[in-house]
DNA sequence: TCTGGGGTCCTTTATCGG
DNA sequence: TCTGCCGATAAAGGACCC
């Protein structure tokens, strides 16, 4: 197997650069308001230099650089930009797994045999995407997906980065932990705490340490990958399991008639959601979030499948109710969420 | 006035029927 | 009738990813 990953470098703010040439010389932050509770969803380079990252509140990147420019997010701008990227794409590799707008994974076995020639296959997909959307992205390629995730990540942007057949564990032993797909705050919290902070640490770990680091099914997974052990393959066409909205307010609510009324709000876009896509759902769960960011959720099953607003949004207030009850106190956040999907066609059937 | 929104997957616990 | 165990499923929580 010799798989690609390609990632496109700062994609959302890219996209906007294009949009709006002059944004391009400027420090610039795609994600909510800098005056309200948003987060950073991209910055591009410019503005990386303030330090300022994805994930970091843009109050905390309004002070790290007051100059910048803050933009909301266009996600139907970004999908279409997306489209024709990976359509591109498919035009050099046919076999593709994509895991986001902006990232995917190529089938590379397919087209060559050798590492030599994978290298002249990423580079063309990465000349040829740049090409035809004047958008700049990093690829890495390796025999397994984790390497090649981390290799796509090694020299961005515009890096491209192959991982010999043989020299996977070398080549990810000088990494810190938290790069390890899989790994996220609290395993890296952990590990590090114990004294693993590189990838190759996380590889030597023996069985008793390791079970009592990362316990469960994560732990041998997680050194697997450590070791450039993944046996993950490409999956080619995913179906959606669940369908949820969700919103943080601006400011914490209490009053049960609003959040009865943002749920049934919630719940219109969820169930148009499902209209449009001829589906029917047969859990229906709440979710909410208190003050101190604690995450209560309850949910509820039903025999059949359901698509009205009114159904869903009524017993997304019913849970909320229950939510309240186990534990009263103001939210910060509230949601609506479906799963147990199912077609209508393949309902009608039975 | 720190900390989004949309997802997936995995574990644990509760519950229920032999 | 009571208890224990097993397996299935639902519910809830947690971690992670883009």
């Amino acid at each position: 197997m010799i798989v690609a990953h390609l990632d496109l470098d700062a994609f959302f703010a890219a996209v906007e650069e294009l949009e709006s040439p002059e944004l391009r010389t400027k420090p610039l932050v795609v994600g909510g308001d800098p005056h309200g509770r948003g987060v950073v969803a991209t910055a591009n380079y410019e503005a990386r230099k303030f330090g300022i990252h994805s994930a970091m509140s843009c109050a905390e990147a309004l002070r790290r650089c007051p100059e910048a420019v803050f933009i909301r997010p266009r996600h139907s701008v970004y999908r279409e930009y997306s489209h024709h990227v990976w359509e591109t794409v498919r035009g050099v590799v046919p076999t593709v797994e994509k895991t986001g707008l902006d990232e995917g994974y190529l089938d590379i076995g397919d087209v060559a045999g050798d590492f030599l020639a994978a290298r002249k296959v990423a580079e063309a997909v990465q000349t040829a995407v740049r090409a035809s959307t004047s958008l700049s992205s990093s690829l890495g390629v390796a025999s397994s997906k984790v390497v090649a995730k981390v290799a796509s990540d090694h020299r961005k942007p515009a890096g491209l980065t192959v991982v010999p057949p043989g020299s996977e564990a070398r080549f990810l032993a000088k990494f810190d932990v938290r790069r390890l797909p899989g790994v996220g705050p609290k395993a890296e919290e952990r590990l590090v705490a114990a004294g693993v902070e590189t990838i190759g640490a996380l590889a030597t770990l023996v069985d008793a340490d390791l079970k009592r680091l990362l316990p469960g099914s994560v732990g041998r997974v997680l050194r697997d990958r450590a070791r450039g052990i993944d046996p993950r393959g490409l999956e080619l066409q995913t179906e959606r399991i669940s369908i949820s909205v969700e919103n943080t307010f601006e400011r914490d609510l209490t009053d049960r008639a609003q959040l009865h009324a943002e749920l049934r709000r919630m719940a219109e876009r969820v169930a148009r959601h499902l209209q449009e896509t001829g589906r029917v759902a047969r859990t229906v769960s709440t979710k909410v979030r208190y003050t101190d960011f604690s995450i209560r959720s309850r949910s509820t099953s039903l025999r059949a499948g359901i698509d009205d607003a009114e159904q869903i949004g009524e017993l997304a207030c019913g849970l909320l109710d229950r939510a309240l009850a186990d534990r009263p106190g103001a939210l910060r956040l509230v949601g609506v969420g479906v799963s147990g999907l199912a077609t209508h066609r393949q309902l009608a059937l039975v």
